[in-house]
DNA sequence: GTGCTCCTTGACGGTGCCTTGACGCGGTTG
DNA sequence: CAACCGCGTCAAGGCACCGTCAAGGAGCAC
């Protein structure tokens, strides 16, 4: 089943396009505001993304370009605001498709399968990050030296996914509570022993000096932020 | 330098979108109508194609399906009529894209570069890897040293099966669900001793010390790895 | 029927990963 | 100044995972 983030500030908007996706079987994942679907995208990597651009905390084009910094998902733009400009801007941040409201589910949908349709198997999608000195891929879980010189760095089960959500939300905040929910599952939020713990076992191999970490940061109190 | 092809009865139409293209380093190819679109597409693969669905001879989905019997490269339909119905159509028959006239030169431009901007399907009919001493052929089902001299190896159907999805990712991760059921099949997820034997036949075969393999390597935990 | 190859299944030992507890350090608070 | 809290580090134990061997059974050629 494919995945689908849906990002509108309007609920009946957002609780219209749950129900005609899911009725045609997509897994549907619904974001108000432009904070929460970078959230989202980067603990669930979706197959594509509806996005509204008159969202109310960060501009169309920003969401765009933080989703692209990882994700290489499609991306569909709902806009009512019209006019060459806006398309040609939406499209050239990174966006794949810009449909105008008011527009008809039926090409939504239809729009939605056009960009779902190309080659999905073949295709290797990518999810490179640089961090320091290392080339960071989540997609094919290897990490290589950026030089091209010095062996490639190992990582076990548990400190992929606890960097997974780091280097997907390049910047931002993440709270401990989300990364003990995206590592060890709900119900663990208390072990903070474990972040520390790993997080060192990731510093030791990807700072420069590991005591002085400059790209994986403490926030004191709140969690943990991945500074590219 | 990409290679469109513009689809258009009217001629002035073909000139305006020819001398924009052009202006923006693109190598265009124009037709008139379905039947040369058909021809010129089949002697010059283009990289993008712009379609008018108005043409004289031929209805725009019967050019649509006709190249994509063979051709994937992306479609951007033009068209007078409007309403979902015909672009539903039209997306659905395997269009990429779809504006309605009278359209926005620069919109039309910047879909064109968002179509382009996919990654090229690189078809690589290459099934040959070089694997420590062998060349194995996926396509001919092959393995032989790489000096020419010696005995070839002989791998059993479940081995190719294996050896297939590790040595067309190579470097990549492999889940172990993954290999499991490209090789058994859906619901054999978790019968992880087949891997283990058969992941040790095959370095038995292809790995100099199949006691400390360097290209067939496993992550604990997560699957296996080709390493080149 | 006989012999062969191949797939499946079970059991056993070892390695590496996860968990857990403890301790030291720096910053903040009373 | 002392107590406390949050964070980083280390070491040790348990256990899931992995590699290997061996035996049983199905399918096929002769």
């Amino acid at each position: 089943m494919r995945r689908v983030l849906v990002v509108d500030d309007e609920p009946q908007m957002l609780r219209a396009l749950g129900i005609n996706l899911r009725a045609r079987h997509y897994a549907v994942a619904t974001a108000p505001d432009g904070a929460t679907a970078l959230r989202l995208a980067g603990h669930c990597p979706p197959d594509a993304i509806v996005l509204d651009l008159g969202l109310p905390d960060l501009d169309g084009v920003e969401v765009i370009a933080g989703l692209r910094v990882w994700c290489s998902a499609p991306i569909i733009v709902l806009s009512g605001r019209t006019g060459p400009a806006v398309t040609v801007e939406a499209l050239d941040a990174g966006a794949d498709d810009y449909l105008t409201k008011p527009f008809s589910m039926d090409e939504l949908l239809a729009r939605l399968r056009a960009v779902l349709r190309r080659p999905v198997p073949a295709a290797q999608p990518r999810e490179t990050v640089e961090v320091a000195a290392f080339t960071v891929d989540l997609g094919s879980y290897t990490a290589v030296p950026t030089s091209g010189e010095g062996e490639p760095l190992h990582f076990t089960p548990t400190e992929w996914r606890l960097l997974a959500p780091l280097l997907r939300n390049p910047g931002r905040l993440v709270t401990g509570a989300q990364l003990l929910r995206d590592v060890w599952g709900p119900g663990r939020e208390n072990r903070t022993n474990y972040l520390r713990i790993y997080m060192s076992a990731l510093r030791r191999k990807l700072e420069p000096d590991p005591s002085r970490p400059r790209h994986l940061i403490t926030e004191p109190g709140m969690g943990y932020r991945f500074d590219p």
